[in-house]
DNA sequence: TCTGGGGTCCTAGGACCC
DNA sequence: TCTGGGGTCCTAGGACCC
């Protein structure tokens, strides 16, 4: 812990949500709920019109559907999301050097690093405040709350504090130095980074339902139900004692591409398809970082919804499609079918810089003996490319439809200009023509195969347009955690 | 109403080597 | 002939986070 509130918390408030509600003004003060529109899709985000209803982030779609009847659900614009996140996370790089993203819509800054007396309280209100203005201005009207304390555990409790529904008029919160366990004591166990639905209700069953109960328990109780590491660490943050630093972004351990299907899958080949699909997919990600991997992973999730998974670790690291693809169809036949597969993704971890082991061979004083024929890899992405869509060969015309005019999708009309699809389905595709910054739109039907329609990018932010070197910069550090 | 997709980290057991 | 302990790497599963 700090002596001081030196360490910045910035949430955006309810961020998919608000940035289709800004870029579509006929949703403007509406129920809005991003996520999964399919069968098996969950909430992403809603709007917080949407949450006086019940909605909330992780809810299956479902249910939400059920108690948001009315509420405007869309698929999620990631491109135009990314955008106002590196508007946000370039405005507080401009604070401090050192700042942690966490993922879009979150990030730590440490003060300690900015241009600020932090031992002054009033002087870091005042620079969140400038933040929200700033943040709100180059985003064209998106909205965050942000707090301050002595460590990151603090900072977080404080702009959840700070979220519009608790009552801080300006939406920042500071935590002063000294009264950390007095604010925290009250809020439920759940509080504590790391304490979730399962260590919660282990919690509960001891009686400890509050960070004060929490601290009440002796470590020699916490450390015998919870084990050693777990148990201290949580003596500790029931404290208020957390010095984990701020930390830059860090290169990616792993990265993965996975599905859910709208029906359980059965079938081998089909499996194998997809799995070729997704391998193909995981290494041109995998390439694109110019890194190689040695381990590769299939994960299923079952109908009964346990998880399963099986790796394997290569002899040298790769990047080859081929042998990605190779190594996920081998380890697939060891998964049985028989009980039905809900979700099948492939994953690549164990990163090396760049050696390509396989392709060398080494004697035993570490003398390059001879380079070895690499394998025909054009050839094979090539291949994989001819495999279409998760559904493989039976993706009927109205899957494509629905795939391709997603609602939620910006468009472009030769005639009737630019819009966002508000429905799809049957071979026909409703466009509703407004976007950022204009009236309420009219709304049209067209055939989904209408030549004169077609997808467009988000509008770009003007503030975007005005800093191209900074746009170029971001690209390259968000081509990392792509 | 029925549970996403992208990750990180931790644990525990087994193989293998010295 | 019997019995070690430590270290590293790998695998599988699971909790957790946004």
């Amino acid at each position: 812990m700090r002596p001081r509130a030196s360490v910045l918390h910035l949430d955006m408030d309810a961020f998919f949500a608000s940035v289709e509600q800004r870029d579509k003004p006929s949703l403007a003060g509406r129920a809005v709920i991003v996520g999964g529109t399919g069968g098996r899709g969950v909430v992403s985000t809603a709007s917080y019109e949407a949450r006086v209803f019940g909605v909330h982030s992780a809810m299956s779609s479902a249910q939400a559907r059920h108690l948001a009847p009315n509420a405007a659900f869309l698929s999620g614009r990631f491109e135009a999301y990314r955008e106002s996140s590196r508007v946000v996370m370039a405005t507080l790089r401009q604070l401090s050097p050192l700042v942690e993203p966490l993922s879009l819509d979150e990030a730590f800054v440490d003060l300690e690093q900015a241009d600020l007396d932090v031992a002054d309280e009033e002087a870091v209100h005042e620079l969140a405040v400038w933040l929200r203005a700033e943040i709100a201005r180059r985003t064209e009207g998106l909205s965050c709350s942000v707090g301050a304390g002595t460590s990151k555990f603090m900072a977080k409790v404080a702009s959840e504090l700070a979220k519009p529904s608790r009552g801080h008029l300006d939406q920042v919160a500071v935590i002063a130095p000294g009264t950390e366990e007095d604010v925290i004591g009250p809020l439920p166990a759940r509080a504590i980074p790391g304490v979730g639905p399962v260590a919660a209700a282990k919690l509960d069953k001891l009686g400890m339902r509050t960070v004060a109960d929490v601290r009440a328990a002796g470590p020699e109780e916490l450390i015998r139900e919870l084990g050693q590491a777990w148990g201290s660490a949580l003596v500790n943050l029931s404290r208020a004692r957390d010095d984990r630093p701020v930390q830059a972004s860090r290169q990616a351990k792993s990265i993965s591409v996975e599905d859910t299907f709208e029906h359980d899958l059965t079938d081998r080949a089909e499996c194998a398809r997809i799995i070729e699909r997704d391998a193909a997919l995981v290494c041109a990600r995998l390439q694109r970082s110019g890194q190689f991997a040695r381990t590769v992973t299939l994960k299923a999730k079952m109908a009964d919804f346990t998880t399963w998974t099986r790796s394997a670790t290569l002899e040298g690291a790769t990047d080859s499609v081929e042998t990605v693809r190779r190594t996920a169809r081998h380890l697939l036949e060891g998964l049985d079918l028989r009980e039905g597969v809900r979700l099948l993704g492939v994953g690549v971890s164990n990163f090396t810089v760049a050696a390509q082991e396989e392709l060398f061979a080494v004697d035993e004083t570490g003398e390059l003996l001879e380079r070895l024929p690499a394998e025909d890899e054009d050839a094979a992405v090539e291949g994989g490319e001819a495999v279409s869509g998760p559904f493989g060969r039976r993706a009927s015309f109205d899957e494509g439809t629905v795939r391709r005019w997603r609602p939620g999708t910006d468009v472009e009309h030769d005639e009737w200009g630019r819009g966002w699809v508000w429905g799809s389905g049957r071979g026909v595709v409703t466009v509703r023509f407004e976007y950022r910054g204009s009236g309420v739109g009219r709304v049209r039907s067209f055939k989904a195969d209408d030549p004169e329609l077609r997808p467009a990018a988000p509008l770009p932010l003007a503030w975007t347009l005005a800093h191209p070197t900074v746009r170029e910069e971001d690209r390259e550090v968000s081509a990392e955690d792509d």
